[in-house]
RNA sequence: CGCGGGGUGGAGCAGUCCGGUAGCUCGUCAGGCUCAUAACCUGAAGGUCGUAGGUUCAAAUCCUACCCCCGCAACCA
């Protein structure tokens, strides 16, 4: 089985209780970044998103709404998959755990699991609060003076037993903690992953794994009375999109290279995920890798607060390639970070439309008043020409270890570094003036900074890939002719090409109104 | 004493392991340029590096105590 050429990476399914917001997109539209960048770079990508479509929440809403659970979920299920549409995300498959395929998968992985002796019939109970719709530990309750038990939040609680499947979740202590420490790469950040190591050796009780209080779910194999409870159910759609347990074309991409989760999702991917695969002897994704949430000036979004901000709107607002390069730009890869129309509308007008977009505004506007519209002729490179076209020439070596490692936010950095460095090339020889005093030194510099803007187009398509797209078709670079393979001296521009008209590629953002 | 992360110019961060001119991005101010999307380039102002002690010739960096903020602490998509 193949597999050194093949990276295989996935967002997690996302609930489709409700509409999609920005801590979605982001998820998407990093993952997107990554299984863009890898393609280019020559790799055979799978990129796995889609929805989790099970559970109380959403059987509930559907009697809400009147409709059929099945229903809401095709409903809210397509908001999703348009959405990614929405962000250019480029995804190969979107498995829904309403789908069959799905269902066989959790139903192996169940039977595997309880041939290993690690699923048991016991007692599931506490405090349940109807209200909350959910559990508490008996020390979070409260017993008040009127004899009623209630949870932080005020609502009474009550005794609740209910019968239901455990996966012996404790016998898989040491063996995590050995695989943490033999794999130091298995979570990232490393924040993270001392979480949660600190999480596993306080010691691990069993998890619940069936429900019988709801039937919208996946059934329990030989126990109609059941429904499999969320994570067997929904982490098993990683190994859905592969075509597990069947070798297909895809079965050479597990295991996974990387998950891209929030970091509210950790300790289940990088602890219930590993210790199940690892009772159905599945070969282990290589790395889980955690992003922090995005906050709105400072505030976690909620609907109360009435932050919520909706990505299709975002997009429509900034535009894709835009809220795209943002969302990877502002926040390094793994902390919160915060945005605010102010945040987005800087990074568009100062790293876009004024470094990058002016750039090849400005010097591709020479070349179609003095060359003749036609990529000049490049005499002697200086040292100058020489080290500033090293710096574009070294991206795609020096990004690849960041991106192995989820540093997106740092690929980025280089790649702008050479933006600037371009910037000050192209003011620091003056090519306006060399226009009257050596016309042959124009050309040079002209030519110099248009291959700067090649190597780096080609470089930010996986953040930006129409903008990218549109800077490489003013300068004439075929199709075929846009992976990283070519972000190299060898594929140099040739000079004497003809170039369409120069158009803006990165407008300015201007505030609609100014008194604001 | 539950575990962990952090407090650095207006904002956001790097530097702390391996002590020795406190750096970057944005913002502000001044100048330059006029090819360009009122963009670009250059320069400047601005910090007693949470507080108080200690070690040292020398501490943001090492040690001690304290203050403050934030994650995690099992059913959370």
């Amino acid at each position: 089985m193949p597999k050194s050429n093949s990276y295989y990476v996935t967002t997690p399914i996302f609930y489709p209780n409700g509409e999609p917001h920005i801590g979605h997109a982001y998820t998407m539209v990093a993952t997107d970044m990554l299984a863009r960048y890898k393609r280019l770079d020559g790799k055979d990508v799978f990129y796995l998103t889609g929805t989790d479509e099970h559970g109380q929440k959403m059987q509930r809403t559907a009697e809400q709404d009147g409709i059929s659970a099945l229903e809401l979920a095709d409903r809210n299920s397509a908001v999703f998959r348009s959405m990614a549409q929405a962000l250019s995300c480029s995804n190969d498959d979107f498995v829904r755990t309403t789908e069959k395929r799905h269902k066989v998968v959790c139903q192996e992985l169940w039977n595997l699991i309880a041939e290993n002796d690690d699923i048991y019939l016991g007692k599931y109970d506490g405090w349940y609060s109807v209200r909350q719709e959910g559990y508490f530990d008996e020390n979070e309750t409260t017993l008040g003076d009127d004899g009623i038990r209630r949870e932080p939040l005020g609502s009474p609680v009550e005794w609740v037993e209910e019968e239901s499947y455990f996966f012996k979740l404790s016998e898989y202590q040491d063996r995590l903690l050995e695989y943490y420490e033999a794999h130091p790469e298995f979570i990232g950040p490393d924040s993270r992953r001392n979480e949660v190591i600190s999480f596993v050796k306080s010691g691990l009780r069993d998890v619940s794994i069936s429900r019988t209080t709801f039937d919208w779910g996946v059934g329990v194999p030989g126990d109609e009375k059941h429904v499999m409870y969320v994570w067997i159910d929904a982490l098993t759609n990683y190994l859905t999109g592969t075509g597990w347990p069947n070798e297909g074309d895809r079965a050479h991409f597990w295991p996974a290279d990387v998950h891209i989760i929030g970091k509210d999702i950790i300790r289940f991917h990088a602890v219930y995920w590993p210790a199940f695969l690892m009772a159905a002897g599945v070969e282990l994704p290589k790395r889980v890798f955690a992003h922090g949430f995005l906050f709105s000036r400072g505030e976690k979004m909620s609907k109360s607060v009435g932050n919520v901000i909706d990505p299709f709107s975002l997009a429509q607002e900034y535009g894709i390639d835009q809220l795209r390069y943002f969302l990877l730009r502002e926040v390094p890869f793994g902390q919160d970070g915060n945005y605010s129309h102010a945040s987005i509308v800087n990074r568009i007008n100062a790293d876009l439309a004024n470094d990058l977009g002016n750039l090849a505004q400005r010097s591709l506007s020479m070349i179609a008043k003095n060359c003749d519209g036609k990529i000049p002729q490049c005499g002697t490179q200086g040292d100058d020409d020489k080290a500033v076209l090293r710096q574009a020439y070294q991206l795609l070596a020096k990004t690849r270890p960041e991106i192995d490692n989820q540093r997106i936010h740092k690929a980025l950095d280089m790649i702008w570094k050479v933006v600037a460095d371009a910037n000050k090339y192209f003011a620091g020889n003056e090519p306006w003036v060399l226009k009257k005093t050596d016309p042959e030194r124009m050309n040079s510099v002209l030519y110099v900074t248009a291959e700067l803007i090649r190597v780096v187009a080609i470089m930010a398509q996986p953040v930006m890939p129409e903008s990218c797209g549109k800077l490489l078709d003013l300068l004439s670079v075929e199709l075929g002719h846009r992976n990283f393979s070519y972000a190299d001296p060898e594929f140099s521009l040739s000079s004497g090409i003809e170039l369409p008209a120069p158009q803006g590629v990165f407008p300015r953002y201007v505030e609609k109104n100014p008194e604001e």
